[in-house]
DNA sequence: GCCTTGACCGACCGACCGGTCGGTCGATAG
DNA sequence: CTATCGACCGACCGGTCGGTCGGTCAAGGC
């Protein structure tokens, strides 16, 4: 092996980085099938058969989307690491999740989006489930890590004591939604508020507010 | 006025709520764009014509069916009243919401699409907003008019000292978010759960997990 | 010089979309 | 008996959908 940096050329054209930044703002908008090929081309500024070239059809234009988005996510949540009381941890997953919906606005309208349509997630459950007759998506599997992982600080919560012995699935799904929809409200959120949601005062307020609510809801 | 019972015939034809019926199921399945009016008609076992004499457009029959659901909400929360401490009406209103979710197999996915779905809700903010250029649909205003109760309730609960004095517009997402997405979470929730979110031990927990939550995250 | 390769385009395809139109049919009223 | 009316249907419209195909063009290897 050569000490080459990179076998690739140094650089892959960002048509591809750009057709998926932009697919991610429309996909949030108006979900998979709202979303035109031709409409997201021009918005691009490439052709249709452009995106066909990137990627091989519409499906896998949008798990790439999908993925993409979660990964930032994974990022800021690995990022917290392991130390720490449950409580500090918790307010640290917290606040990672809330900071970077906050930043990558498209994300958590995606999220929720992908998390209500039908199709996702048959995953999670697995871990040791062999009779799996469609392969998971790359996202399902990332998220699926992120829920164990979440999972496991609850449990080591409520083991500690620190936290009320609730439901771990329960509690997963209370704090997804609580944080999520905030971030993928539109209109409604702007209404309530006064404000848009991804305002800086917003958001600020969005942090303690959440973080508060939710640390209580577990409080032993 | 003669003091006939009814002065259209006695039954309306059940086409219309049989349509209403089952578009709700469609609807919160495949969202708006992902329902066609064929096959809503052929699930229905009318022709494609029958709908659009019943109702003028596709727009209008989305509107009606949001309407609907939104109704049995209110209908339940109605029924709590005004009676009792902050704490007790708090339980009572998490409590209607969650069984009426969890009766009305599709309403949750189908409120969560609607809030999430771009359209919506310059409401809310009205009360006495006057230049507002685009006319509200009942569903709108019916959330707009169960929202403002709910806050009052919050309000008044921070006011007399129950509740920490959390910033309502947020607390009010926290609780929609909570609740709501945990019974659209299709197979999400059936993967962490073990079990169909609608099955009665689901139920069951959901009933006290949630509101053990909120309940704990507001008080002071 | 040529030849490959990847990025990209315009034209085209069958399927399906929401919506319209003319007409049928059974019940009800006069 | 007939006129009316609401419920309903099949055929059809223009337009859009995801996807394919043949081809152009510039860059790089040999």
């Amino acid at each position: 092996m050569v000490p080459t940096r990179d076998p690739v050329p140094p650089r892959a054209p960002d048509s591809r980085d750009k057709i998926l930044e932009t697919a991610e703002g429309l996909f949030a908008i108006g979900g998979y099938v709202g979303v035109g090929m031709r409409e997201l081309a021009t918005t691009v500024g490439l052709s249709k058969s452009a995106l066909f070239h990137h990627f091989p059809n519409k499906q896998e234009l949008y798990s790439a989307v999908l993925d993409r988005s979660l990964v930032r996510i994974e990022a800021a949540v690995n990022a917290v690491g392991t130390e720490g009381t449950p409580e500090e941890q918790l307010d640290a997953w917290i606040d990672a999740v809330v900071c970077t919906l906050s930043e990558d606005v498209p994300a958590g309208r995606l999220m929720m989006r992908a998390l209500v349509d039908e199709e996702p997630f048959p995953a999670i459950v697995l871990q040791a489930d062999a009779g799996l007759d469609r392969e998971l998506e790359d996202f399902e599997l990332r998220l699926a890590g992120i829920l164990e992982r979440f999972g496991a600080l609850l449990e080591a919560g409520v083991a500690s004591g620190a936290f009320r012995p609730v439901s771990i699935p329960d509690t997963l799904l209370s704090v997804i939604g609580a944080i999520t929809f905030h971030f993928s409200s539109g209109e409604l959120g702007e209404a309530l508020l006064g404000e848009s949601v991804f305002s800086r005062s917003a958001v600020e307020r969005r942090r303690r507010e959440v973080a508060q609510f939710i640390r209580r809801g577990l409080m032993a």
